[in-house]
DNA sequence: CTACTCTTAGTACCTAGTCATAAGATCTCG
DNA sequence: CGAGATCTTATGACTAGGTACTAAGAGTAG
C-alpha cells in the first residue's frame, strides 16, 4: 500500500469521496504512513476534516428534506385564493422535477400542483379527489414557471361533490388542463 | 423562556428534532439555563450529543442515496416489468404522503405511482403523458401498501400513442384506476 | 555535498462533548 | 416552618478528532 505522494493523494481523494466517514488514523493505517502525512495531504488537497465532511453531508440531506417536505403541503406556492371560488399557484420547475434525459417535467408534478390547488380551493376540512380528467397540452421544461389557475365550476351539496377546473400556463401558453371531481365531507 | 423542567424538556426535544445542528450552548441560551442542565436533560431524554446527531443524519443520507435515485425515477418500487406489456409497482404510504388531519394519502401520490409506472412500462427513450382519466375509488390510509398494475392496452404507431391502464389495490381492494394516453417518440 | 522535498514527531490549542462529584437553589409535604 | 427531595449549576478530569506550528530526520537530484 505504500506509494509515492502523488499516487497516495489521488487514492486519498477517492477514498474519502467514497466514504467520507473515515478518520485520519484509519487513512494513515491504510496507506502505511503517519497521521501527520495524511493531514499534510488533506491540507494540500484542501479536504476538510472528518467532522466538517460529515456535517456537510448531513446538511445536504437536510436541504433535500426541506425541499421534499413542501411535497407534503401544497405543491407550488399559492399566490391568490378565494375559497369555493378560485385559486392561483405558481410552481418553478427545478432539477429534481425533470427527466434527466430531456429536461422535461414529470407529469405527476404538474398533476400534483393542480390537484393540491383543487384541494386547497375547497372551503372544507376534508377534501379528497374522487375523479380527474387531465390533459398535458405541451411539455414543460426545466426552469419554467407554471401558473395554475383553479376555478370551482359547480358545488353539488346533495352528493357532496365539488367540481374544479384547473388550467396551467407557462408564459400564457396552456400546458395542462384538468377537471377534478372532489369529494367534500358534509360534516360542516 | 424560563420554564419548568417538563416544559423545557418537551421543547428541547422539539427544538433538536427540528434542527439537530444546535449545540448545548445555544440551547442553554435559548432556555436561559446552564449548559449542564441541558446536558442532564439530554441524558434523561437520551438525546445524543451534537456530533452523534449530525453523524446519524449524514449516515441516513448515505444509506438512502442508493434508494433515492430510483425514487426520483419511479414513485414506488417496481417489482415486475415486461416492456410494452405490463408492470407492477408497490408503494408504501408513509407519514409524508398523508394529510395530517385524517391520515389519508394525498391523491397526487397515487397518481404519481400510476403515472410513473405508465412511463416505465413503455419501451421507449421518451415517454410522456398526454392525457389521463383517473378515479380514486377509496381513500388510502397511512401505512397501507399500494400495489399498482399497469397494462398496455393499445399501441398506435401512427399517432405515436400508447394507452396504458393502471389499477391500484390495497389488499386486493381497488383504490385507484387510471387510463393513460402516453406520447411516445418515433425516434426509435 | 548541498539543497530540496517528503515524512514524521511533538507541542499547544480547539470544540463539543462525557462522567463524576459537590454544592447551592427551589419546591413540597408533614 | 423546616427537612428532605428534586432540580440546577459548577468544577475538574478526560475524550476524539482534529488545527497550527516548529523541528528534525530520510531520500533524492543536481
Amino acid at each position: 500500500m505504500r506509494r509515492n505522494k502523488k499516487e497516495r493523494q489521488a487514492l486519498l481523494t477517492a477514498t474519502i469521496n467514497e466514504n467520507p466517514f473515515v478518520t485520519d488514523e484509519e487513512l494513515a493505517e491504510k496507506f502505511k504512513v503517519s497521521v501527520q502525512t495524511i493531514r499534510l495531504d488533506r491540507l494540500e488537497l484542501s479536504i476538510p476534516e472528518l467532522r466538517e465532511r460529515i456535517k456537510t453531508v448531513a446538511e445536504k440531506r437536510f436541504e433535500d428534506e426541506v425541499r421534499s417536505l413542501p411535497l407534503d403541503e401544497v405543491i407550488g406556492e399559492i399566490i391568490d385564493i378565494e375559497l369555493d371560488q378560485s385559486a392561483i399557484s405558481i410552481f418553478d420547475v427545478k432539477e429534481e422535477h425533470v427527466f434527466k434525459r430531456n429536461q422535461i417535467a414529470r407529469g405527476h408534478h404538474l398533476f400534483a400542483q393542480a390537484n393540491s390547488l383543487a384541494v386547497a380551493v375547497i372551503n372544507d376540512e376534508l377534501a379528497l379527489t374522487a375523479k380527474a380528467n387531465i390533459q398535458f397540452k405541451r411539455s414543460v421544461k426545466l426552469n419554467e414557471r407554471v401558473v395554475a389557475k383553479a376555478r370551482v365550476s359547480k358545488i353539488d351539496e346533495n352528493i357532496g361533490r365539488t367540481f374544479v377546473e384547473v388550467t396551467s400556463y407557462v408564459n400564457n401558453e396552456l400546458v395542462f388542463t384538468g377537471d377534478f371531481e372532489m369529494y367534500r365531507s358534509k360534516t360542516n
